[in-house]
Formats: structure tokens, C-alpha cells, sequence
RNA sequence: GUGGGCGUAGCUCAGUUGGUUAGAGCAUUAGACUGUGGCUCUAAGGGUCGCGGGUUCGAAUCCCGUCGCUCACCCCA
């Protein structure tokens, strides 16, 4: 096999396909997601957990589903040797569930709030805000029933896309019922679908069978046609059911979030039941969802737990990054073209070799004392220096030569003024510490 | 896995009906009073035109293949 074939640049090696590199100048946006989620998520109390980025394989064939898309071809598998199959988490429910039940959570403190932010993986043709490697951010409420707490998680999310700035997303929710009144309208679906058999496209023929609910958000015209004469789902939902989503849509109208109920939303993963609900933004193309979530009260149970009631959620972290830079219009760089990182406060320019030793003291003098500062590595000449001190935006410059040495001075050069006053170099850090 | 679009300097692109040493802007580097930034001016470096093959006297330009990227579909965050 050769490593030459394909390849754009002249370097042999390239990030996988499907996977990326954040780049410096890229990285404001996800620190800033990141912080912003970790505060929301800490003010409504949840916690932090890290799992494995890979798990038995069973735990997901178990909790996804062995039909769905995910389990049949997506999961990068692979066994570690032993007789194990090992597979990189392709979403991270699963595994919190598992690690609250492995410590025996529900038997010391039934009631907790988690939150995690990782990498996922999913073997996908790589689309718009879609790799194989992607982020997710994202709580699990698990331990009980309360439709509120469907409502809290929703506003969490909400929360972070107002706090990150982001305008124009949309809240979509419906009820896709439990395990006892699903089964009957599905049936009832599927029945009455079947009369419209050949009117459907040839998807959504095969989709009667294997999975009917799917067909509720076909994007073919004719198939909507059809659907959108249909009762809505919420008609078959059971007492319980249907209580559980009038409570979780009054509350979202008390705490003055708006929604729209989507009679065709539907889910992809087995384990989800009841609420279902998805975030979308209209910038981004045919993928638009960037958080989506539910309750599922049937996934600790179906993974050997006892049967509790969970809800949670995922944001997309690339999804909702691309969105933030549709709205911010801004474009990924390979430099950074703003300072992601904070600009340091002072730059050193040495004149002459001579004194170079003695600024990368007088450098290290100024970070001990939590300055930030930085200077030449690159053996440039002091004009140069000054360029890159001012392309960095630093606020002062010290300037130093054989002349500043042989009196014990230096000179700070005040960027945006261009003024320059010289001062004895051990007021050095009392002058600095009175303006910074 | 299926289908469409694209592939020329670090980036964004131009390149006429195939014709000599492939261009621009930005970026980079260096100069324009010997120890100093932004503006301006000058100059320099940087491309085997994704890769391979074919047609041709001659191909970045046409044909085939291949790889990669991208968008969309299935599915999903």
C-alpha cells in the first residue's frame, strides 16, 4: 500500500478522513462553547463525568438497538486481542448509564445529574457538521419521572446557545409514547401507511417494515403529502403518556421558552420514550440539528438495571460551532486571525546579542510575577522584533540594549501611544503590576 | 454504501478557441538614517497546475482512470 497516493500536499501524512484538526485559530469558539456549557451545566447541578472513549460492544448493541444504522454499520469495532469486541463510543449515554450502574449509583443515591464533553465516533461519509470523529456536550438526569426535569434539560440547552450568543435556533418537541402505547400506533402507523403503499417512495416502502416511524420525516413531497393527513401521533398516546407531555409543554410556556410541536419528529435510537426534542438552526444546511434529546426510561433496565427513568441531551459541538460561525461570519483559518489565546501583556525586544541573556532573565522575572510576556526566539533583528510584538498586540514593549544595561534601566515602549518612558529596571514589576 | 460538484502558490482565486520561462491579491521574509511597530514604496522566496496514463508537434486547459475534498441521500449529534 502506498502512503503517496492521493495525497494534496507534498507531506505524506494527512488527518483521517472524516476527522479534524482544531486549529489555534479556530479554538475561541470551541473554548467558549465549552466554558459556557461547563458553567450552565455546574449552575443546574450536574457533574462532570469522564468515560472511556471505548466500551464492550455490547453495551451499545444492547442500548442502541440491533437494528439501527448505528449498530449495523457505523461503529468502528475491533477486539483488543483477547476474545473481546471493543467499540469506540458512538455516543455517550450508554456509557454514563453504565458506569452509574457499575458504582451502584441507584442503590446509595438514586437522583443524579451528570454532564460529559468528548469526542464520539461514528463511521459515516463525512458531510457538513458530520465526521467520524465528532464532539458532543451533553447531560443525563437519571433517577426519575418528572416531566420538569424534561423541561429543566431543555433549558439548558437553551440557555447555552443564548449565553454562547447564537440567534435563530428553533426548539422542536413531540411524544413518541412507552413501551405500552407505542406498539399500537405503530401498528395503527403502519396500517394505515400500507393503504398508501405505492404513493410512497421506494425508502419508505422498505421503511414499513423495518422502521414506520421514519417515513413521518421522509423530505420526499409526496410522502409529507401523505403523512401530514395523518392523525397526529399525539391522538394514540396512552393516559399516562399524555399527561407526561401536556405537563412538559405547560411548564416550557411557565418558564418562557418557545417551542414548536412537531408531530413528526421521530428518533433514530430504540431506547428513547415519551419526550422527544431537537434543537435546530436554520444556517446550518440539511443537518441542522445541533442538540438533540429526550427521555429514555428504558435504557438502564434494558442494560441489567433496574427499571429507572432517565432524560438527557447531546449538542453537536461541531455542528453548533459551525453554526455560531454562519451567525459571527466568520471562516476557519490555519493562523490565528484574532488571539485565540490571551495576547501576552508585554513583549521583550533585545538590541544586540549582548543583552539577549539578560532579557530572557528579566522575561522570566515578569512570569514569575503572573505578567505575561514573551520575545524573539528567531534571532530577528529589532525592527523585526518590534513587527511581531505589534502584530500580537501586546500593550507595552520593553526595549532593551547595551546602553539601557550599562545604566540598569529599561525602556517600555506604550504601543498605542508610541510614547516611550524609561525606567530603573528594578521598578521594573511595580510599574508593570500598577498598570496591568 | 449511493449520487452530484470540485481539485492551479500558505489562503482566496485568474488563466482567453490547448501554444514559449503559469499569474494576481492577501500572507510571509528582507530593505527604504547606525537601537524600534502600524501607513506607504521596493524586492525576494514559494507551484513537477492532486496523482497516473492517453490524444497532440505541444495540455493547467481535451479523454480515461485513480486519490482526495465537498454537498446531498440512507442514518444520525
Amino acid at each position: 500500500m502506498s502512503v503517496e497516493a492521493g495525497k494534496k500536499s507534498g507531506y505524506v501524512f494527512k488527518a483521517p478522513r472524516g476527522t479534524e484538526d482544531i486549529l489555534p485559530g479556530n479554538w475561541s469558539l470551541w473554548k467558549k462553547l465549552e466554558e459556557v456549557g461547563r458553567q450552565e451545566f455546574e449552575l443546574c447541578g450536574y457533574y462532570e463525568i469522564r468515560t472511556p472513549v471505548f466500551e464492550d460492544t455490547r453495551l451499545f448493541v444492547r442500548s442502541l438497538g440491533e437494528a439501527t444504522d448505528i449498530v449495523e454499520k457505523e461503529m468502528y469495532t475491533f477486539s483488543d486481542s483477547e476474545d473481546s469486541s471493543i467499540t469506540l463510543r458512538p455516543e455517550n449515554t450508554a456509557p454514563v448509564m453504565r458506569a452509574y450502574l457499575e458504582y451502584e449509583m441507584h442503590k446509595t443515591k438514586k437522583f443524579q445529574k451528570y454532564y460529559y464533553i468528548g469526542p464520539q465516533f461514528r463511521k459515516e461519509r463525512p458531510q457538513a457538521g458530520r465526521l467520524r470523529q465528532f464532539h458532543q456536550m451533553g447531560i443525563e438526569a437519571v433517577g426519575a419521572n418528572d416531566p420538569l426535569l424534561d423541561v429543566e434539560t431543555i433549558g439548558v440547552a437553551v440557555r447555552i446557545f443564548d449565553r454562547i450568543g447564537l440567534k435563530g435556533y428553533n426548539v422542536k418537541i413531540n411524544s413518541i409514547g412507552c413501551e405500552k402505547c407505542r406498539p399500537i400506533f405503530r401498528n395503527i402507523l403502519k396500517d394505515k401507511l400500507c393503504e398508501h403503499e405505492t404513493a410512497l417512495c421506494e425508502l419508505c416502502r422498505s421503511r414499513l417494515h423495518r422502521n414506520v416511524f421514519r417515513i413521518l420525516d421522509c423530505k420526499n413531497e409526496k410522502c409529507k403529502e401523505i403523512t401530514h393527513h395523518l392523525p397526529p401521533v399525539s391522538d394514540y398516546l396512552c393516559e399516562e403518556c399524555r399527561i407526561h407531555a401536556n405537563t412538559v409543554r405547560e411548564a416550557l410556556v411557565e418558564i418562557g421558552i418557545p417551542y414548536i410541536a412537531d408531530a413528526h419528529l421521530v428518533r433514530g435510537l430504540d431506547y428513547y420514550t415519551k419526550t422527544v426534542y431537537e434543537i435546530t438552526h436554520s444556517s446550518l444546511g440539511a443537518r441542522d440539528a445541533i442538540c438533540a434529546g429526550g427521555r429514555y426510561d428504558n435504557l438502564v433496565s434494558d442494560i441489567g438495571g433496574p427499571s429507572i427513568g432517565a432524560v438527557g441531551f447531546a449538542i453537536g459541538m461541531e455542528a453548533t460551532i459551525l453554526a455560531m460561525q454562519n451567525v459571527l461570519n466568520k471562516k476557519n483559518t490555519s493562523v490565528p486571525q484574532e488571539v485565540s489565546g490571551p495576547a501576552p501583556s508585554v513583549y521583550i525586544v533585545y538590541i544586540g546579542n549582548e543583552v539577549k541573556k539578560h532579557c530572557f532573565y528579566l522575561l522570566n522575572l515578569l512570569r514569575k510575577s503572573n505578567i505575561s510576556a514573551d520575545f524573539d526566539y528567531e534571532g530577528r533583528s529589532p525592527k523585526a522584533q518590534m513587527r511581531v510584538a505589534n502584530k500580537l498586540g501586546v500593550k507595552y514593549v520593553l526595549v532593551l540594549g547595551p546602553e539601557e544595561l550599562a545604566r540598569g534601566n529599561v525602556t517600555i515602549k506604550i504601543m498605542e501611544t508610541g510614547e516611550e518612558v524609561i525606567i530603573r529596571q528594578d521598578e521594573l514589576l511595580d510599574w508593570f503590576l500598577q498598570k496591568l
